[in-house]
DNA sequence: TTGTGGATCGCCT
DNA sequence: GGCGATCCACAAG
């Protein structure tokens, strides 16, 4: 069961983008919907900062239809669309006017595995939530949530563990951004280290 | 086990 | 008109 309650909107005040990627790596994430509510624990996060980061949509201050939600307050959803049919969820990061966020890569099953069992039709546990389109669809997470407030219903984050020891937390370049140019080796990956539930390149064994 | 290619469509130029 | 902060099926070895 669901023992915390969603995390205090001061929480996403006050931090910088690469520390909340870090932080936000053991808390919880929350969808309850008319099927249920279900809920996995972050264990891989990619740092996107604005101006200076050629990886991210708002380089430059790219301020469009797609990027407005990040130039908005901390602490809410960014989600965007990609290949036409995955949701990639990010939280929003960085005071009004910066355009920063943490995207979510991967969480692992914590709560009702079986609503995003079926909604992902696969049966490995580990593959449930190990990519940021396929944790998106284990929590039923659609382009109609974007822009929510994260310390709400229904979308939200919760407190779930403790931090975890600095040496359990591996950083290292951000996947799939090869148009990025300098910023492509940036280390701003944070994954926990060894756990099963972080993506893969393909289905190769799991980088420690 | 590793690599390749197809799907699919909204957003931006 | 082109492409993407992806995923999966399938082929080759």
């Amino acid at each position: 069961m669901i023992s915390s309650p969603p995390i205090d909107p001061g929480w996403f005040a006050g931090q910088d983008t690469v520390g909340m990627a870090r932080r936000l790596l053991g808390q919880l994430l929350v969808h309850d919907t008319a099927d249920g509510l279900a809920a996995g624990m972050i264990v891989e996060t990619e740092a996107y900062q604005g101006p200076l980061d050629q990886a991210a949509h708002s380089f430059g201050n790219r301020r469009t239809r797609r990027t407005e939600v990040m130039f908005g307050p901390p602490g809410h959803a960014y989600l965007y669309q990609i290949y036409g049919r995955y949701v990639c969820f990010d939280v929003v990061s960085g005071p009004v006017g910066a355009p920063e966020a943490v995207l979510v890569r991967a969480i692992a099953p914590v709560e009702n595995l079986p609503l995003m069992t079926r909604r992902r039709g696969v049966g490995a546990e580990s593959a449930i939530g190990s990519g940021p389109g396929k944790l998106t669809q284990a929590l039923g997470i659609t382009m109609a949530e974007n822009g929510l407030p994260l310390w709400q219903p229904p979308l939200y984050l919760a407190h779930y563990r403790d931090p975890w020891p600095s040496q359990a937390i591996a950083a290292g370049p951000r996947r799939n951004i090869p148009y990025a140019g300098d910023a492509q080796g940036y280390p701003w990956r944070f994954w926990i280290r060894g756990h099963p539930s972080v993506s893969r390149p393909s289905g190769a064994t799991a980088e420690s």
